[in-house]
DNA sequence: TGTACATCAGTGAACGCGCGTTCACTGATGTAC
DNA sequence: TGTACATCAGTGAACGCGCGTTCACTGATGTAC
């Protein structure tokens, strides 16, 4: 017995990982229980002996896939503190890489617009993610006012998911570089307005692949 | 003859003016052909006399929904100025009006992440749209050289739809107005970090209806 | 001016397709004796 | 230890539904004589 529900656990996962790899892409509404099955290498019959409905998988996967974010997060920005944290999360996050490969990135940009008709409940597991990300970005902005620092998270958290949905969509055209460039530099005034071209000296954002 | 195409084109008008207030709501491919059609008290059948297909005419909504939009804006903004007319155009995009009203109010939060796996026309006229409304962001912008105001528009212009789009989806929750709030103020910094309330003493934004 | 015909914007039913969901089934694994 | 039975994760075909699209049609309007 314990041996069939460990196996089937196993299973579970992995299909919350298949969804949840191309929920990031397609977003929520745009990713089919045959392709999520398919993807878990199983066939769609097998779905209702994981889930109750679509539904209720979208807000296992929508938690999980939060979960996961923040913990990779946590991870890429080991021990940085204060503003040089923050400049690296931003970095990372309007990084040419992160535009490009969204199965592996945020879901946020996914389904931020997908989620505005959607129930209650995943809406209110997106606000909780923005709560989270804001309370773990404000103690790193350069202010000792708590109300500046969770103002200039919340604008900085808005400034990152506007400027990589938007790059997202424009890839292939000159301005997707150009939004990424433009808000990361709007979000780290310190940095001064000098640092222009991503190809400078200094190289702050560790990357996990290859360029 | 003349009557005829006249008629038809007052039509083929209304169906456009249906879709593209459907399509601020629900993007692009949340809008179904049956739907257009009801909202311009016609039946689906007579679409393929005004369209070649529904991509045709998510392409022609798009444009002249882009057109009316800057129309509206530059009507809006009147005879203002410099950061004057800037803050103007931020304090009415961040507004809980135009998060409440979507269908009648900018597009874009409705289409970025709707159009990432679109067609290229409609991408690029995306684009376009994005690249012409820096244009005239820019020369607003308190900043003598042009590329650090080209690179503040674009800033400016992810925050204003990304901090929109997230305050429309988590419409309801707190967080909502914070994200409002909280973007106004990283947008313009010029204005100090007292104003916090909306409710303040002057009332720098003119707004079309009631609150 | 009046009549016969042509045009064509718009109707409404039907089409194939992909979606989420259901269900009778299979066959490997666990349990009882 | 071996045999008979029960369980249940996963299969694969079918369901209803809404989508974009097609098509035979209607009836008001424009044209020809």
């Amino acid at each position: 017995m314990q041996a069939r529900t460990a196996a089937k656990a196993e299973t579970h996962a992995r299909i919350v990982r298949s969804a949840s790899r191309l929920m990031r892409t397609h977003g929520l509404s745009g990713t089919g229980v045959v392709e999520v099955m398919r993807g878990a290498g199983l066939t769609v019959g097998g779905f209702y002996a994981h889930f109750a409905s679509k539904q209720a998988m979208d807000l296992e996967v929508l938690e999980r896939t939060f979960d996961e974010i923040r913990a990779r997060n946590d991870a890429r920005l080991g021990e940085a503190r204060g503003l040089e944290r923050l400049a690296q999360a931003v970095e990372h996050y309007l990084s040419a890489d992160h535009r490009d490969g969204p199965e592996n990135g945020c879901a946020a940009p996914a389904v931020v617009a997908d989620l505005a008709h959607a129930d209650r409940e995943l809406r209110e597991s997106l606000g909780r993610f923005f709560d989270r990300w804001a309370e773990r970005l404000g103690p790193h902005a350069p202010s000792t006012k708590h109300a500046d620092a969770r103002q200039r998270a919340l604008a900085t958290i808005a400034l990152c998911v506007g400027g990589l949905t938007i790059a997202r969509t424009l890839r292939g055209q000159p301005l997707s570089d150009e939004f990424l460039r433009a808000c990361t530099a709007w979000a780290l005034p310190e940095r001064g307005r000098a640092r222009k071209r991503p190809s400078s000296k200094r190289k702050r954002v560790r990357r996990d692949r290859p360029a």
